[in-house]
DNA sequence: TACGATTATTTATCGCACGATTTAAGTAGA
DNA sequence: TCTACTTAAATCGTGCGATAAATAATCGTA
């Protein structure tokens, strides 16, 4: 039973799995105040990083498909967020713009990260280094996914 | 822009929602031959470890409330792998116990921990270590959630 | 121009997750 | 003993995220 493989791979994905959650709760009362779901949350940081991209190009960054970014981009749009157009080159393309309510949501998250780090009880290069290994973790999964 | 908080904090969630992800998609395949899905596993994978737990014990082990177990726990039951009975001492509680089916699942989960640390691309130690750390940002964050 | 590839949307399906409330059962106190 | 509090699950309502498969529109090119 000491050796019973099934314990170690469970308690890695368990890790992944329940460290997530942990996460999203205590995000989840601070984005309530924003009106954003994690992953929406996700989006928006990308697109206050670099407006102005693609459905395509937003997917690739968050390894999302566009049938699970189609809708939840129509929801951030419904929400006065963001703004959806055709793309004039290339009309295969939607464009992803952020509203000016967009833009001013940006300030009212800009308190979060303090929040997040206070609440992890380690230092920046700590979660920096962990931050860099779970993510090399996540590059060796999604390389060797058939 | 090189300093902008929002970067750090969004990365290291951003690092496990993708990681967890990755993780989750690695599993669907193994997952969908054993018709579960990666919540269910866990919970199986619990049941296996100690079987006859009640729902309450499982949900503080997974960090699940009972309004998300009961119905998982229904379809682990309609699906034949476990049953549920309420406790005769104090039958507030319900009882969660293998079937044979349930039982015999494990034999064809047992190749899956092999698989997923083949897949990540490093040794078991270096895969515990990290594990350790994720667990311990998890409790951090737990601790410090309203 | 016709064909294959790309981009996004749509459709259908499903399960997870949470909050709030409810029901039932146990527990303790006046 | 009767009441009040607590606990354990289940229920209800709601919504989002996720995927697969099919469709539509456009683009690039042979």
């Amino acid at each position: 039973m000491k050796d019973d493989p099934l314990k170690l791979d469970t308690f890695i994905c368990f890790a992944l799995y329940s460290a997530n959650h942990a996460m999203n709760r205590l995000y989840k009362p601070m984005l309530d105040e924003l009106n954003l779901t994690y992953p929406q949350y996700l989006v928006m940081v990308t697109l206050w990083e670099e407006d102005g991209q693609t459905v395509g190009g937003i997917g690739e960054k968050l390894f999302l498909e566009s049938s699970t970014l189609t809708p939840l981009l129509k929801r951030l749009e419904a929400a006065g967020f963001i703004q959806r157009t055709r793309s004039k080159e290339d009309e295969r393309q939607v464009l992803i713009r952020l509203t000016s309510e967009g833009v001013a949501l940006k300030k009212k998250a800009a308190g979060i990260p303090a929040c997040i780090l206070d609440a992890s009880d380690t230092t920046v290069s700590e979660l920096t280094r962990l931050k860099a290994e779970v993510i090399r973790l996540r590059e060796a999964l999604s390389k060797n996914t058939a």
